[in-house]
DNA sequence: TATGAATGAGCGTTCATTCAT
DNA sequence: TATGAATGAACGCTCATTCAT
């Protein structure tokens, strides 16, 4: 075939990744077979190997660049024009975005193969994003709500967020027909602004 | 070697049902061979398949029974003397117990898996038990802040918590030196009682 | 099967390693495949590894023991009674033996094998076999040859002699229809015998 | 692209050769594989396929043409002015040469391989090779000692010392830190001048 | 002619499962 | 009943070879 265009090559590439997140998600990663894989993608299981050294690194492949938008919103809320409530919405809002699921397998799964193996770097990698993402949340939970988290932990509160996103997007996955992701966080909203709220008026009482 | 006593099987059955959790957690169900389960409960590979039909099967069997107790009172609140904040944070403690995490990979795995495989029964199972447990928590958050949750979306809320839950146990799966769940739990009952309390105070104060 | 006699795992291996033996002589270790191997051996491929660890590991436990006893006068000539002339004949003796080119064959490829992956112990184990071997070579040219062998260098004359042998090895291995070797050992001693008879006699003849 | 010049493809050719020879002395022929062999040569896979049908065919190919020079003079004593110990410390100084172990390595390799695979042709080229040599060097030997090799098999001991050449350029292979090939050949020369001499000295002593 | 992407048969190895003892 | 040796299908991966460009 020669001298195929990077072009060509890099959509071989993305085919490939398509292919294998797909049976990746339907059968897990370990029960996956690379021949599947070169059936899904129309080609022959040797040619995987000239895009992705190993089962392996497609896997980790498979898992980058989903909802990138969000988690560099959430990572760098002083360069985007944003608020706490905002955001949240939309990042809950790609929760419901068809292929979401299938994501979220992909992603407990790849967590837990990384703890499990004690893939240093992967459960870093989680670490670090984890602690960014907090950071954030925290960030804008101060400048949004400001002096009516006192006496809070705010770091706590934020990793509590945190924890509760990734149970949501379990929770999707496990029980579909359950209250909606979105619902959940209109419920902790809510909660949250009459905390705030309230404080306040309490404070103005207090005045 | 005729007659064996019930006991004997059933202590049997036991052991190799421990030996497969303690190697399923450590290595993941795919990964853990039958070879390592027999040696783990003393006994040869083929002994394991009088007691259970297959791998899976005994896969399937690892996962009845952890936290029995704190998920009992969860489902009937009513039949236990406790309250919201109280069962909290016992559920909560039990994530600090050792062989918490090992427990909650082998749930996230199983999970995974039944979703995967479209295991009806599993999925119903985790179902069922998500609407009794959501129920008991509307049950005492109702019961223990009554009037003051007027106007929040109560169910959605008792989903974010079980969401929450379940996040938490993630987190600290994957971040171990992250914030301890317990404390989340407390920025969180911290922001409910600001909630509810200051509803009281600025209805007092309205009034 | 269960509880099978330790004889009988015995004879299982030694099946193995024959059939082991067989295949790889006959298409090199490279080339030959477990599938037949196992074959050969009756058994199934998956048997094999019950025994050995990896097909590496079966090629090397195919070289061991050949010609012990020959070997281990070489290396000890001082507690076997025995001399030079005796044990060199006895020694190419063995080459004549259906199977030695086998032998040779499997010896030569372990050994190009080894070098070419830097096989350190490998290496290591024919180097210190080479330098016992010389060296129970100059202990009988010395002890029978005596005083005669002055102004020779023995340490080379023996490490020649041992390299002799490889060759000679080797040439029928790839020449069979050329001269035996044994009947090349002959004319060499014929010409150590010229050597050294002549030496005496000339010494007299100064005398 | 048409027409390329014989010249241009002959040196193609050869350097297809050069780079197998040096791959397949590095790696051995079958861990060798034909992508390295074209990375060497500056040339595509494909291309190889041009100059040689098969890797196997490339490996024969790679087999021709070392220390010719030395070759043809064995060969065809009668041609050169040399002597039977002038001749031998050329050949001998020959395996000191950088590179002479590659060539060792690949030769016997190959040879093997011809052994095993039935290769009539490489074996009977061997074969000739060996009966031409063996036939210099007893041309030599009768020439240079002449009469004094009265009783002695001459053939056998020209097949001996031309096993002990190829057994001192494995013994070199394997053991470089061994007693050097060219110190090896000088204690059997003086073996053989001893008993030469002696001969003679004998014979004198005689009359 | 040369390229190099693609093929696909084939390998070593694993391990759930079976069954003779 | 328990044993554990044996099975054999299946997998990830390699690489000599082909052929569209």
């Amino acid at each position: 075939m020669a001298k195929v265009s990077q072009a060509h090559l890099d959509a071989r590439r993305r085919s490939i990744l398509d292919a294998a997140a797909k049976v990746f998600a339907e059968k897990g990663v370990a029960a996956a077979t690379m021949a599947e894989i070169a059936q899904e993608a129309g080609i022959s299981p040797g040619a995987i190997y000239r895009y992705f050294p190993s089962k392996e690194d497609l896997a980790r492949g498979c898992m980058q660049g989903s909802a990138e938008a969000v988690k560099a919103a959430w990572q760098h809320p002083e360069q985007v024009e944003t608020d706490f409530r905002t955001l949240s919405r939309a990042t809950f809002a790609e929760l419901e975005r068809p292929g979401a699921d299938a994501d979220t397998r992909l992603l407990l799964e790849r967590a837990l193969v990384a703890v499990r193996d004690d893939d240093a770097a992967m459960v870093e990698e989680f670490g670090t994003e984890l602690q960014r993402i907090v950071r954030g949340v925290a960030f804008l939970l101060r400048r949004d709500f400001g002096a009516r988290l006192e006496g809070l932990d705010l770091e706590a509160l934020a990793q509590a967020l945190y924890s509760f996103y990734w149970g949501a997007r379990f929770m999707r996955l496990m029980a579909p027909e359950a209250v909606a992701p979105t619902r959940q966080l209109e419920a902790l909203q809510a909660l949250m602004e009459a905390a705030f709220t309230a404080d306040r008026e309490s404070d103005s009482t207090e005045r």
